[in-house]
DNA sequence: GTGGTCTAGACCACT
DNA sequence: GTGGTCTAGACCACG
């Protein structure tokens, strides 16, 4: 399970968790009835709370992804990985969308936000 | 003064503050040596604490948007368009970091990233 | 009455009345007996509140320097001017000494400090 | 933690911390990444509210002198020997301006008030 | 446990 | 009236 947990950002460790487990399933590293690391296990090598490690785990189920059995362990569920990709991407695009609206309501020009964007993504 | 409140946001009410009179100010809807209405007559007005009104005002000052007259009252500072300026692009910038943050947490390529940019630009 | 009232200071109003009575009063150019103008014309030639000024005067009459007669206004205290600009003096010395030795705290040299003072000085 | 907070002072007790803590990191008594004590906990000790040790924490950050990390704790800063040194200067340079500023309300001339810093600088 | 935000009301200094 | 500070306690998100 190699996770990377960036402590600088400001987005919650639970969160890239969750992030970086869907993208797991999505790509097929992570297949149907695949077990996920313990809690704990996954804590020590991260390096972080068990009760993030838990948190992150518990939304997986809530939305689906996984299945928890008790005294086993987490399990990944049968899951539409298309769908999932999609809604991501409206999700970015939305993301997206907000930004270049905002920066235009600034009065900056297109061009400005476009070189803004690569300055960023080439970063 | 029209401000609008949302307190199911998750973005602090000082913040939400902040961000409206900044947009009074930058629309030219607020002008310099304007008064900004008082820290309880606001907080009546929107029916908050008057220490939220207070951490708006004090931050607005902190970034030199307004300048505060003891015993008389906040007023909008001298329309530093540079700074103006400055600041939305900070805020443009982050707003695209985190937009291609998400999307590569999500697993989507630079180049996807990108061409869904460019769709939305050129839309 | 020539005072000169800075709001940008940081010197509250009403001492900076107290201040230049005290002087006018020191450099003989107020004398035992003369009158101060009345609450309401100072107000009016500095355009700052009637409070202000009564505030002044009150610490004043406090402080032995002027009488008020009820009815009349507020005239000149007979007043022991070289005592004044004694205890003045001690005052800026001591406030002197405290920036000095705060600099050195920081590990300034004296060098620097001096040079400081004078850029200030010749401001 | 030994902070002393006089509330007889008319300093603000979030400055007062803000001081010591700044003194405590310029005397290398907290060096980088040290935990600062958490806002409740040095709220008790120093019986004063949590909103008050949280202003001087917010003040701390902003100035660059600590990060937080939301969950965890405040700590103590790369060490900025260049701000320190920047942020001590501004404080000499405000504090001799305004003895000098008191100075001439006094009505005493610059060349007197330079004798008495000379006075003081070589006493 | 930590910090982040907010409340409702208090007292003070300044105008 | 204004802003400046402080309190005592609450609820939330994060770990």
């Amino acid at each position: 399970m190699n996770l990377i947990i960036n402590t600088t950002l400001m987005v919650p460790i639970y969160e890239q968790i969750i992030d970086q487990i869907k993208k797991l399933i999505r790509d097929g590293e992570l297949k149907e009835n695949d077990a996920l690391p313990s809690v704990r296990s996954l804590s020590k090598e991260l390096k972080i709370s068990a009760l993030t490690v838990k948190k992150a785990y518990d939304n997986l189920e809530a939305e689906g992804f996984t299945v928890t059995v008790h005294g086993k362990g987490t399990y990944v569920a049968a899951a539409n990985t298309e769908l999932l990709l999609e809604e991501q991407k409206k999700e970015l695009e939305a993301d997206l969308e907000m930004a270049i609206q905002k920066g235009r309501r600034y009065g900056i020009s297109d061009e400005e936000i476009r070189s803004l964007f690569e300055l960023i993504l080439e970063g």
